[in-house]
Formats: structure tokens, sequence, C-alpha cells
DNA sequence: CGCCGAGTTGAACTGAATCAAGAAACGTGG
DNA sequence: CCACGTTTCTTGATTCAGTTCAACTCGGCG
């Protein structure tokens, strides 16, 4: 339970009380590379934090799938909206590595919501975080060209993508593989 | 007042006392076309309900600016991660056509947080709804075409959009206004 | 060993960008 | 209320980034 405790270490202040309520609930869940987090049509009962590995969302689409998320060390994740609104997913997460997360469910959370002076700072920088997330997505759509995306995206974490298959990254970047693998070629 | 009870109505199940209070903090504020309701690097102090008109969101880019969203009557606007943080706007709201709006100011809001049971439901639907419309947008970029794209936008606010100069359209779809006048020739 | 999916490379094609010029609409001042 | 200048929209010609289809290579795995 390190990385997790590091996260909120870093960003508020958690007394004794209020980090043993929340750990008390937090489920250890390990995923092999390539298991399926969530599958498509099924309900998210957790929010949860990447202790260790890489994970992507990905809806299907035509014949391939689309991924259009990916989730390193250190992220919360969820099928967010079908989390908070228990409806079932339109959408797929997997693990691209070996991957071990600590989760949250539900209805834990709403007991952490009502138990601890935290809980709402909590349900707020996730959902507050998820929120700034896409809308720099957005705007790196219309300001960006592939290229650009791409660059953008080896900056900022480099190392991570090492182990991502070049597909998912063309899918996320919003161009075919053909089409990224010649970028590569151009800029190397 | 009517858009906005109406739109609370709709929601939850708001207590004449809450709403009371809720509504004794809103401050009318209208704007006329083409004025600025956020400056650039401005603090956003409000969340605001469109009673009435058609705003616009953008960033500036190289020569011109971004359009990068709307608000129509009766959406809840706000820089919001900006609104949430105190930080300086990176981004522009203007008033596309003449417009009246109900905001609420960050003080009062915190205010109406504690003091009413409704206050944490309006604070999640408004950061919900705002991450399910990027969401929705991210899909659209990797899924959809620029023609795709202007075809769903004019299938869901056909006649809101009559208001809105071609140029700022085609900023939000991703493209040239060249190339959307163009679009606009082939379909018709 | 042979197969299969992932990645690379090539050639033809296409949607959109860019540059440029003209037409239409819009607002402002006389 | 019209005349003028400015901005917005349209249209054309050219260029370019990325798609599509196809063939080939490479590495892992039964």
């Amino acid at each position: 339970m390190i990385e997790i405790q590091k996260y909120f270490e870093k960003l508020v202040d958690l007394s004794q009380n209020d980090w043993e309520i929340f750990s008390s609930k937090l489920i250890e869940r390990n995923f092999s590379k390539n298991s399926i987090i969530i599958k498509l049509g099924q309900k998210e009962n957790y929010l949860s934090f990447i202790e260790k590995g890489v994970i992507r969302f990905s809806i299907p689409h035509e014949f391939n799938d689309i991924t259009f998320d990916f989730g390193f060390t250190g992220d919360f994740i969820s099928a967010y909206q079908y989390f908070l609104s228990q409806q079932p997913c339109t959408y797929q997460i997997e693990a691209i590595s070996e991957t071990t997360l600590w989760s949250v469910s539900f209805a834990d959370l709403q007991e952490i919501y009502n138990t601890t002076t935290i809980g709402n700072t909590i349900g707020r920088l996730a959902s507050e975080g998820l929120f700034i997330k896409k809308s720099n997505r957005e705007i790196s759509f219309l300001t960006q060209s592939a290229e650009e995306r791409y660059l953008s995206l080896i900056e900022n974490d480099a190392h991570l993508l090492q182990s991502i298959p070049l597909k998912y990254l063309a899918s996320y970047i919003g161009i075919t593989p053909q089409a990224l693998s010649r970028i590569r070629k151009r800029i190397s």
C-alpha cells in the first residue's frame, strides 16, 4: 500500500483516523497482462488506484476497438460516469501489463463520504482531475497535429509508453498504426 | 428566474427552504452580443446558469482563437477548473447573443454547500455533467469525421446554431471555415 | 517448424489545409 | 437611412497529412 499512501500525503492533510477508515475499505485486486478489469456492459463497482501497472480504456468501433485513455501507476481510475450512475459500461478497461489495484466499492465510498472529513475532498479531487484530463485532451485535438500529439505523449510518459503496443498509441492519438509507424521513422 | 427553477424541478426534489436559500444567492447578469463574460487571465468567480442566450468558450492560438465549447439556454457554465482552483483563466468566455445569466459566487456556493442539503448534489451534478460532455467529445474526435461531427452538432441543436457564425462552428469541429463551407455545400 | 499478430514499407487516393480572390452581410458614422 | 469599410462566407487551385490496401518482415508461441 505504499504508492497510494504517498499519493494522499502529497495532496491532503490526512488524519491518522481518516486514513485508517479509508485504508480499511481498500481491496487489493491483481490482474495479469491482457486481462480485463471491466467488461463492456458490466457495472463499475469500484473507484481504483493503480499501485502498479498500465491499463487502457477502449470502446468497440467497427472491426477494431478504439483506445481512448491510459492509466499508469499512481493514477485513480474508474469507468467514472458509470461508477456514479451505476449503469452498465459502454466501454472496457483492461490491464496492458501485470497490474495491482487498490479499490474502494461504491457502497464503501458513500460510507467514507459520511464518516471522514476527507471523503468529499477525495471525491472532488477525483472528478476534478478527470475533468481536467479530458479538457486538456480536447484542446490537443483542436490545436495539435498527430505528430505533435505523439511528441507530447512521449514527452510526459516516455518510459511508461515502452510497454504499450504501437497500435494502442496510434488509436489514442487518433491515427492508424501505419501513420504512427511513419511518424516514428520520420522523427527518429 | 423561470428557466433555472424548471431546471432544478426536473432534476432534484428541492425543498422550499433550500430553494429560497439558493435563489437568494443568485445574481442576475446581462451581457450584450459579443461582450466578454470572462477575460483571459481573470479569476472566475461564478458558477452560472444561462437563463437566455448563447455563449462560446475560446482559447488564443496563433493568430485566431479556437472555439472549444458553446453554452445555450438551460446550461450551467463556468470556467470550471479555474472556478474551483481560483487561479487565473487560460481561456475566455463571451456572449454570442444577448445573454442573461444567474450566477452564484464562489463564496456563496460554499455557504450553500454548508447550509442546504441540496448543495453537494448541485456541485456533483455540475462536475458530472461537465465530465460527461468532455468524454463524449473525446469519443467524437476519435470516431467521427469532420462532416459527421457537424451533422451530430446540427442534429442536437439545429435552431440554436443559426445564431452562431460559421467560423466558430468550424473551429469547434476542428476544421477551417473554408472546409466547413464546403461540407455545408456538399450536404445541402 | 509453422503460424499468427504486430510492425514496417510502398503506392494510390482522399479530406482538409493553405493561399488567394471575390461576394455577401454587417455595423458605424455621416 | 444610405454609403462605406470591415468582417464573414464562398469558391478555386494547389499541397499535404493521413487513409487504405497490399505485401513483406520479425518475434513469440503452440
